[in-house]
DNA sequence: GTAAGGATGCGCT
DNA sequence: GCGCATCCTTACG
């Protein structure tokens, strides 16, 4: 069923609403005849060119490219050398902004994800944004994608999270920010949700 | 259960 | 070369 796709609209919207929006939605990974998908349960926004915590505060570079473009399609990058992380652009075209998708709790595909996450299982699956790249196979190849069953990566609508379980904080592993940005409380979660990074 | 440290490659100065 | 929007392994209770 994809006839409750979230619309490529629902990102051309203020980053700080998609980032609290998209918690309890539905992310969905088709690949290799496989279907994954899990709730969003933590995200954080990034949000234009003077967020110091925001890659695309250091300018238009090849990398930051995507964030510049139009909303709906996947950032994705490696950090670490080792691990990818998955930003869904948003705001209007030229406006460089992403919201990163943190934890999911896993709903579908959950035999596919143990195998890729070698023996890794309950919430160490997902509980992090390097782990669920890892869990769903998500790689450089998807950058510059937009969200839609073709490129294999999509949402799908689930009903709205009341306000009262949505909890908010600082974002994580942004020290080279500055102080105001490293004090805004760009980070949602679901309160309470096991799969919520730590 | 918690804490510490090493791994690793790409984009940019 | 340097610095990351992190995770895993190894230790020890």
């Amino acid at each position: 069923m994809t006839n409750n796709r979230l619309s490529l609209d629902f990102f051309a919207r203020p980053t700080l609403t998609v980032a609290r929006e998209l918690l309890g939605q539905r992310l969905v990974r088709q690949v290799d005849g496989q279907r994954l998908s899990g709730v969003i349960v933590e995200t954080e926004a990034y949000i234009g060119p003077d967020d110091s915590a925001c890659h695309a505060s250091k300018g238009h570079t090849p990398r930051t490219t995507v964030m510049f473009g139009p909303p709906g399609r996947a950032y994705v990058y490696l950090i670490y050398g080792m691990y990818h992380m998955l930003n869904l652009v948003t705001e209007a075209e030229d406006f460089p902004a992403a919201v990163l998708i943190r934890a999911i709790e896993p709903l579908e595909g959950i035999e596919p994800m143990q195998a890729r996450r070698g023996r890794q299982r309950g919430i160490h699956l997902t509980n992090g944004p390097g782990k669920l790249c890892a869990a769903l196979a998500i790689n450089r190849q998807l950058n510059g994608q937009s969200l839609s069953p073709a490129t294999g990566l999509w949402l799908e609508a689930a009903p709205p999270v009341a306000p009262a379980d949505i909890a908010a904080g600082p974002r994580i592993g942004i020290d080279y920010a500055t102080p105001a940005d490293r004090a805004a409380l760009w980070r949602f979660w679901l309160r309470g949700n096991r799969f919520v990074s730590k």
